[in-house]
DNA sequence: TACTGTGAACGGGTTCACAGCA
DNA sequence: TGCTGTGAACCCGTTCACAGTA
């Protein structure tokens, strides 16, 4: 993701720069990698070392990290847990993200017992369905709310993000209750475009996008894999 | 993402130029917006009113579409399934997927069941675990499969994507047998950075990431109104 | 007349080479 | 000396205005 690298707004670092929308992707991307040095141990890192493991190149890490200010020692390379610190304040996770999860079917309960969240400075603190059936049931450490009740929830568990893990044909209405209610993160899975005010932060994930865009790099290889063979025969 | 227009390698479409990844992204929810249309019974749209209802403007839509080819009629707009068609043509929908899920946790079940891949072309073939309980449960029409066989069962149900859902430390050994196995697009949900070969087409999706810019973004709005409430109280 | 298709201008992201500093 | 930080050039995608056509 692309990707995604499409969400918008401006945006001010901690330098005062803003951070596109590209780099800011990828700064997440070396969070976790240091994340998982920290755990190691590792106390320092190149931009070399930092970029290979991170999947990119050097230079486009450098460029990325120059955003946020200039925190390696030149000659030297980065100090891990210092650099991860800056990161996480840049991006805002020091600031405490209480999500709220609306739909606890499979996805929303493997959204819910998902360990990269509360690792990485989020709380599941509510999780909602429809389904009197399903409403009641424990998942984890949570009880399963009653959509019906959202607005109070919300309210009393003070979550400032929502997931939508609902069907197609629910997702508009839950996601104008949520912004009715003052959210204005909102993270859907649903395969629909959503209206909301342009204040609220949208991001969409869908999977049968995603496995269409690798359908079309296939169908490529496999053409130009024909096409060549072709010649080869015709050179024959 | 974004995406999100991220994947790369050059690509050609039926037109015989290549579509910008970030245009490719925003084909397939012109596909979808067009089959919800097709379902309504609605037989011609105008570039202005299909960009609405995929949350574009309507430039960039023309821009996208004219990547495949000129398949609408000036003066008048375009006719829904021939466009629908044109479209699912240009990514491979024609062509027939099947897709191997590995790892039959909630979000490998919550992928079998998930209703828009059959409908758009994928057919999920075979899902997979390691826990021996979990091996041989039924999921809707298919039966868990254990990964030990997973070279078996990709052969035999001749899965051509697959989809990783299993915990990061288990996707890079996952990954590589599936690359080992001739499998060349996989989408992964574990979040970690995967080494494959460059032929082999992968896409990530990670829910921390996505929650994590949202929080960048959610963050500076709470500066910015803390700043301009603070030059508010300065003013008085 | 109305709406599509597209070249050209614009803006933003990536790349690179090198300046700057321990 | 070695590695970071960054300005400048390059390249690609987006935007826009208008040319083209039923």
């Amino acid at each position: 993701m692309p990707d995604d690298p499409d969400a918008a707004g401006p945006a001010v670092s901690a330098h005062g720069r803003h951070i596109p929308p590209a780099s800011l992707a990828r700064l997440t991307v070396y969070l976790r990698v240091l994340g998982t040095m920290l755990t190691e141990g590792v106390e320092r890192v190149s931009s070399e070392e930092l970029a290979e493991a991170a999947g990119v190149n050097s230079p486009k890490l450098r460029k990325d990290l120059s955003y946020l200010g200039s925190y390696g020692t030149r000659g030297v390379g980065y100090d891990v847990p210092y650099l991860s610190g800056q990161i996480s304040a840049a991006l805002g996770l020091t600031l405490d993200w209480r999500v709220a999860i609306v739909g606890a079917g499979h996805l929303g309960r493997a959204l819910a017992g998902y360990p990269g969240f509360g690792s990485r400075g989020f709380e599941v603190v509510a999780l909602f369905d429809a389904d009197p059936l399903t409403v009641g049931q424990e998942v984890g450490w949570l009880r399963i709310s009653d959509v019906q009740s959202l607005e109070a929830v919300l309210e009393k568990t003070r979550a400032n993000m929502a997931v939508l893990a609902v069907p197609a044909d629910a997702a508009q209405e839950m996601c104008t209750r949520l912004v009715d209610a003052g959210i204005t993160s909102i993270l859907s899975f649903a395969p629909v475009v959503l209206q909301a005010p342009p204040e609220v932060q949208i991001r969409k994930v869908d999977m049968a996008t995603e496995l269409q865009i690798l359908a079309y790099h296939a169908q490529r290889a496999q053409v130009s894999a024909l096409a060549t063979d072709a010649q080869a025969r015709l050179m024959r």
